[in-house]
DNA sequence: TTTATTTGGTATATATTTGGTTTACACCAA
DNA sequence: TTGGTGTAAACCAAATATATACCAAATAAA
């Protein structure tokens, strides 16, 4: 903002007064050096920076200094502080599959999945090993645990539809399937995930990862179809009814 | 005039003092230099990490603050921790596609397709604009034209099952659906490639490209899904039989 | 089997670190 | 003058780190 200033006067002024002191010296200097620091990657997502304390001796000025450029970053979205814990990184450097992740919506994320998963379940009915199954069970126990928070039950969610495409013993649709458990935990589906599982429907789910489970281990292929169809069909249902009660 | 301040003051400066201190204690930096150690391979996937006592001895700290950095990691999913046993590694390490793509083979690479092609087909013959079919007209077209060599065919008519992804509108399927197909291009299938597709096999595969395309501009459902399930069966049974002839 | 050891889970109290705030002072340019 | 900026010091409240002790589950040894 002062270098503004500096550069209109300083047309009607045939001698410049110098404005690299403002830029180079100033709390604006610091902020561009530590905004470049950031982008360049020194600082990484999330990483913490040095303390307010800490910079002040390291670029030689104050703590007051230090603060005004850390306000500017803030103010700029790059960083977040939090009393007693630290500055921390929040500016993002685009990853290859954070893209597609961000611009898939959750319904696209479902069409894609009734297509992968009753696959997943025909492959695992023909060709799961003992030890398959075991992992299966254990990961099942393991969401069936998580049945309190949304966002643990998430997860232990993916780990079990995962589970299940490891009994396809199909390497490349294990690594399929992977990528489309990424696109879950990105925001559009982090935003509704709260609104839609709610302890009802987390006990449907689990309903019918348990049936799933035992219409693999038994090598019921018929039954197994049918719950994982039904079980898309109500997770595609609860997020279709999520989307009308609040359009957009 | 005023544009020579503007180039000294705002890009000559790339003489930052580097705060060197990328490296910070606390919970979050040990938090982060385990997940690297993990990334890394330090401890593979379903190995158990050191005690948490013994970390603490490591990296100098309490066994508070362990706890706190492997509390983050679990929330990451990168571990998962069991009382009386220890903490062991649950993240899975990510193939560069080239990697799984020289480990799938052919066999897999259709089971993939029996899933995700039908779904394909049934979401095209929903959403599929004019454009769409257009565009999948032309492909048609030019797979039709690459009759002659089994090369140049297989480049067309991967172009052709994309053209058909693309009817879907659903971005998730398209960027899936293009990472299959990139697979199809390395070595285990080229090397059948040659033997498999003889002008006989090429022409049937063509008569069900031309009929796919028919029955999604007529949107029949029903007979697309036929003739999707035809074609991704002769290609399996084409397969099957090419292996039968090399039995290893 | 029983017993002992190891391991993660929990709780508590205290010390340290960290961002947030206020105050006072000095300098400079409009 | 007036307003903006930098320096310095002190203090606050939140978060974290440290240090202990004990519990419960899993494992290993007897």
């Amino acid at each position: 903002m002062g270098q503004e200033y500096h550069q209109l006067t300083s047309q009607t002024d045939p001698l410049p007064p110098l404005p690299e002191a403002v830029s180079v010296g100033g709390s604006a200097g610091i902020a561009a050096k530590l905004r470049r620091a950031i982008i360049e990657g020194t600082y990484g997502l999330n990483e913490r920076l040095p303390a307010e304390r800490e910079l002040a001796d390291l670029f030689k000025t104050s703590r007051g200094t230090i603060r005004e450029a850390l306000r500017r970053l803030q103010e700029l979205g790059m960083v977040d502080r939090q009393i007693g814990s630290g500055t921390f990184v929040t500016y993002r450097q685009f990853s290859e599959h954070t893209e597609i992740a961000d611009v898939t919506s959750p319904l696209e994320l479902i069409e894609v999945r009734l297509g992968i998963e009753p696959q997943i379940v025909r492959l695992a009915v023909a060709n799961a090993t003992a030890m398959d199954i075991e992992r299966m069970r254990k990961a099942l126990l393991k969401v069936e645990g998580a049945s309190g928070d949304p966002e643990t039950f998430s997860k232990a969610d993916a780990e079990f539809h995962l589970a299940m495409a490891e009994c396809t013993r199909n390497r490349l649709m294990v690594w399929l399937y992977q990528l489309v458990n990424e696109t879950r935990s990105h925001d559009q589906w982090a935003a509704m995930k709260e609104s839609i599982l709610v302890p009802e429907r987390i006990a449907q789910y689990n309903a019918h990862h348990r049936h799933l489970y035992n219409m693999i281990a038994k090598r019921d292929l018929d039954a197994a179809l049918d719950t994982i169809y039904d079980h898309l069909d109500k997770a595609r249902s609860d997020l279709v009814g999520a989307v009308r009660t609040r359009p957009n």
